[in-house]
DNA sequence: TACTATTTAGAACGTTTGTTCCAAAATATT
DNA sequence: AATATTTTGGAACAAACGTTCTAAATAGTA
């Protein structure tokens, strides 16, 4: 028999997605990847296939740890305690790493001419709308929003939201900016 | 004395402009240009400068386009009618031309790492946020908003909110699917 | 009509791109 | 210890990249 693999795939995938995440899918080399994953080319080729293919790993890894992250963060007590959390979560996330959501550069990058990225962003896309959805549900049925809303559009809005949060941080680069406007959505949820 | 140019450049340059949109930077290459533009390399090189300054000048005329537009959009016999407006005709021009903004793609492909693409977009998004909020002060003052609303938020969130749509309509491509969030959005403004 | 400054078209440049290939190294089994 | 199988590192590839350069065409002036 023969050798098995030295590297653990998923680890050095994980290297390859922050790269694609910083840099964005076109300006990112394969020379940058060789490098940044510390594996040859060749290695690169044979487990993960070419750029593009591996890109649509990096995303479908990066669109499926977030959704994860999403439900972690949705901690409390009520439905309404819930959905406060997520925004928290993500805002603070953002200021930490100083990173938004690779999904999203995507989106504005690639998800316009490139019909597999475009699959992969809309169903994680759908995925977090429909958690959002089924909390605000929950949390009307509670009486903790008013029940003239439509929980799937104020999914959506919030959803909606993030972006809007993302490239305010991008242009602002100032944390309380982003968790002032963070605050503002979330006043306007529970009104 | 010699010949005079045989083409307009600012004509020119906005078909670059367009390329630019709909492709993004990095996968724009100079022979692309060369294509649509109709010129050939030595009188791009000539007239624009590199590829990087030809980009620079195609932001910088959206921008003052784009500021000029909103404007114009600004009609109506109230502040807030105008701030209204002003959201229905960026709704109008994505479902019409099926096209988001070109700042914001910009914004998610660049601006973290290009210092002159963040300034360009960044001072073109504080003078969008600043018309609206001298409407939103207006608005306070005639009345139409509560007087507890901060018109600098809420301008913010207004302008944050735009990005919010583009991204749902790249993703939906549909059109009610954006109205609707854009009639939630206003609102969420007028209560 | 001759002159001259400038544009034009496209050849040519050296890099960098993504990808493929191959000989050498390595390891689990026999 | 020998064998078999796979990985590994790096050379090699053609194509595409952004950019520069040159020679011919052009048009305004004298």
């Amino acid at each position: 028999m023969a050798r098995k693999k030295e590297f653990d795939p998923e680890e050095r995938m994980e290297k390859a997605r922050d790269l694609f995440w910083q840099k964005g899918y076109n300006a990112t080399s394969m020379e940058d990847l060789v490098q940044t994953m510390g594996l040859n080319r060749g290695s690169i080729y044979d487990t993960y296939g070419d750029k593009h293919s591996l890109y649509l790993q990096c995303l479908g890894n990066y669109a499926a740890e977030k959704l994860r992250e999403h439900k972690e963060a949705a901690m409390g007590t009520s439905p309404i305690e819930k959905v406060e959390n997520m925004i928290l979560s993500v805002v603070e996330a953002t200021v930490n790493t100083g990173k938004c959501c690779m999904a999203v550069n995507s989106t504005f990058e690639l998800a316009t001419v490139d019909q597999s990225v475009h699959s992969i962003i809309n169903n994680n896309w759908k995925d977090i709308v429909n958690f959002f959805e089924q909390l605000l549900t929950d949390a009307r049925e509670v009486g903790e929003i008013s029940a003239d809303k439509d929980p799937r559009l104020l999914a959506e809005f919030i959803a909606a939201n993030f972006t809007g949060l993302w490239q305010t941080y991008i242009l602002s680069r100032d944390k309380k900016q982003v968790e002032k406007l963070a605050q503002f959505l979330i006043g306007m949820i529970k009104n």
